[in-house]
DNA sequence: AGCACGCCGACT
DNA sequence: GTCGGCGTGCTC
């Protein structure tokens, strides 16, 4: 008889312990068993196996799910560490780290496969005719796409071997590797880059290019003399969706022996990668945050491009962030990370000032200069819209030479705030408490905290009103105004709203490409975008990050400044960047007009310093709810007395979510492990009651 | 997290 | 007397 000690599935932290079942059946660590826990049948993963037992009421295993361990040794320890590490239950650890179809209980959804023509090497005889068509084809492509153009003569070449068949999940773009015999230059600065990682004895490196610097190529070529030595590469990108370039090159470069692994992916889909990747079939993979886990047996190198982006933290239970995963791996693989970014985190500069880091920079643009940056005082300026004549006159100029323009506005919907005219009242949402925005066309108002739809009547609901103040405007709104301004304009817009269906990021972007004008939207748009012809960035609201007062907005706010500025003048000719400011002296405006980040980490970091926030401090956030508000900061005041060795900020009241109001502490303690050991305490004495948040990267929820 | 147990007030 | 509130504590 084995017992197993296994973890439930309950991701509260208060079920943080293993339970302990008999079993006669085969089982190994790391394994799901179906177990009868309380009045319900649970699902649990076995954590380790003994042969004795000391309980005296001990309860069978009903099921043996898995044959197999889902998760190596590895896997099993990083959840270990993870779990200790973000105060979180273990059981939420695995669980992230499983593709959802070995998640508990998943129905497997079937996938649809279509067939891609790629080139193969025939033997025989070709007629004139097919040779013409064989040559005219531009593999890799859809085998139905062939099959309408001529049906008999593409299944000949099929049958000679010329073209071969490969089986793709639907709906998974295969980039035209028509680059494949492409010769890479290298400039000096790029070379000596490679060469510096390469032949250094450090781990962790930051490469820090400006924007168009051709952190890209530095990676290919990093990555190239890992595969070459038979061990395998992650590459990590903060969003796909976002980065369709960077994927299209890397899968052009490397082939086949390549994994894409991203949140957009379907249940089977994600399995059919994990599976790649853990029978070791691919090299490479490219993947999003969740690919940090994939189970790879030999890694050789680590790519994290842009490293500061805010989504490789992940806003769920367990709340870890990228990097921190990616150098555990790496110690336990013993191999490289290379973080890079135009705008590096405050934290991964200093660490790499400090010499934690081996710092690589790379300040040469490869083709032209850095753009133009005006910063647009709005105070004098006038304006048409919100949008200032300066810029508008760059906008004519653009739409005069065939070329194109990005506008940044970091609101959606039509009208962000309902402001009554005869009241002032705003119309806010009842379960977060947050304005509600009007959205056109639906017809609606929005909450964009939880997604709450509620039909718009306008009328306020606090004095029957029937008109609402039009000063602030969202997406939706802006491209109206600028379709009236510029009527035979080609104006895409791409938000939350518009790139809800699956794919339609690639669609409005390659319509962008094709005949676009104009490319509106929200921050979306500032990231990872490399088109040729663009020329013109304009920022409309520039200030609205910096009014958020959280000890992080001036870093994000330089980040999307600088990223979109990057978007102009990539290739040819030189760019320009019109940004709309009120404050057109504050220190993050003036940095970014000179492209200056050394400056801005420098001023960033007194103030980081002066008010005691990370990278000087280690920093959680602890969250306590209760439908009754005076419960919720009880709750907060309770824990607050036993945070006797950190600095404690709060309770404060935040806003409500899904009904419940909520009150905030904040931690700060200059040591990592006095935070640590604290936050454990607090977590075990308030029975898992609470939202913890290690290492934040923004206050305001 | 669920769910039972248990201890108090107000109702056919 | 009983129904039902939700505070406390247990689940191998």
């Amino acid at each position: 008889m084995n017992y197993v000690q296994v973890y439930i599935e309950h991701n509260s932290l208060s079920l943080n312990q293993t339970f302990t079942y008999q079993t006669e059946q085969d089982v190994s660590v790391g394994c799901r068993v179906k177990v009868p826990f309380g009045h319900q049948t649970l699902i649990g993963f076995v954590d380790s196996i003994s042969n004795q037992c000391d309980l005296d009421t001990v309860k069978s295993v009903l099921e043996v799910l898995d044959p197999k361990p889902l998760l190596n040794v590895e896997l099993l320890d990083l959840a270990s560490w993870m779990s200790d590490y973000y105060v979180t239950s273990k059981i939420s650890c695995l669980k992230t780290m499983l593709p959802p179809a070995l998640k508990p209980s998943s129905s497997h959804t079937h996938v649809i496969y279509e067939q891609w023509a790629m080139k193969g090497n025939g033997s025989g005889s070709l007629t004139p005719k097919q040779t013409t068509f064989l040559a005219s084809i531009s593999f890799p492509c859809k085998l139905s796409q062939l099959r309408k153009q001529s049906r008999t003569m593409t299944q000949r070449l099929i049958d000679q071997g010329y073209i071969a068949i490969e089986q793709r999940p639907k709906g998974m773009s295969m980039p035209a590797s028509l680059h494949e015999n492409h010769s890479f230059t290298l400039t000096s600065e790029q070379k000596q880059a490679v060469l510096i990682i390469s032949k250094s004895n450090d781990t962790v490196f930051l490469l820090h290019g400006v924007t168009g610097s051709g952190k890209t190529e530095v990676f290919l070529q990093l990555a190239q003399q890992v595969l070459s030595s038979g061990k395998q590469v992650l590459f990590l990108v903060p969003e796909i969706g976002l980065t369709p370039m960077m994927i299209n090159q890397v899968s052009a470069r490397f082939g086949k022996r390549i994994a894409i692994y991203h949140s957009q992916l379907n249940a089977q889909e994600k399995y059919d990668q994990y599976r790649l990747v853990k029978e070791h079939k691919v090299d490479i993979v490219v993947g999003t945050r969740s690919a940090v886990f994939m189970p790879f047996s030999d890694l050789g190198l680590i790519l994290m491009d842009e490293e500061h982006d805010s989504s490789y933290k992940q806003e769920n239970m367990p709340r870890y962030h990228t990097r921190d995963i990616v150098k555990w791996r790496a110690n336990y693989h013993g191999c490289k990370v290379v973080l890079a970014s135009a705008t590096p985190s405050l934290e991964s500069y200093a660490r790499a000032y400090k010499g934690v880091y081996h710092l690589v920079t790379l300040t040469h643009r490869i083709s032209v200069s850095m753009p133009m940056i005006h910063l647009v005082d709005m105070k004098t300026q006038k304006t048409h819209f919100g949008l200032s004549q300066d810029l508008l006159d760059a906008i004519s100029i653009r739409l005069n030479r065939r070329e194109q323009t990005i506008l940044l506005l970091n609101r959606r919907g039509y009208l962000p705030i309902m402001r009554c005219m005869d009241c002032g009242q705003i119309m806010t949402c009842p379960d977060c408490g947050l304005a509600l925005s009007y959205h056109k066309k639906d017809h609606q108002l929005m909450c964009h905290c939880c997604g709450r739809t509620f039909p718009y009547a306008n009328t306020c609901p606090s004095c029957g009103g029937h008109h609402f103040y039009q000063s602030s405007m969202g997406t939706e709104k802006l491209e109206e105004q600028l379709q009236t301004l510029f009527p035979s304009a080609h104006i895409i817009r791409m938000d939350a709203d518009t790139t809800r269906k699956k794919r339609a990021h690639q669609k409005l972007l390659s319509e962008f490409e094709r005949s676009g004008d104009i490319l509106l939207g929200t921050q979306m748009v500032a990231k990872g975008l490399d088109f040729a012809r663009v020329s013109l960035v304009g920022i409309i609201n520039a200030d609205s990050g910096l009014a958020r007062l959280d000890f992080s907005s001036n870093e994000l706010t330089y980040d999307l400044l600088e990223q979109a500025s990057g978007r102009s003048g990539r290739q040819s000719q030189q760019g320009e960047v019109f940004i709309q400011t009120f404050d057109p002296n504050q220190y993050v405006m003036r940095c970014v007009l000179h492209h200056d980040y050394q400056r801005f980490f420098k001023q960033e970091m007194q103030f980081r310093h002066l008010g005691m926030y990370p990278p000087y401090v280690y920093m959680c956030t602890l969250i306590f709810s209760d439908v009754d508000s005076n419960k919720a900061m009880k709750k907060a005041s309770q824990a607050k007395k036993l945070a006797l060795s950190v600095k404690v900020l709060g309770p404060v009241e935040i806003s409500m979510r899904q009904k419940k109001a909520r009150c905030r502490l904040v931690l700060k303690a200059k040591d990592q492990k006095t935070l640590h050991d604290c936050v454990w305490k607090i977590a075990k004495a308030m029975k898992g009651n609470i939202d913890i948040n290690m290492y934040p990267m923004l206050l305001e929820e």
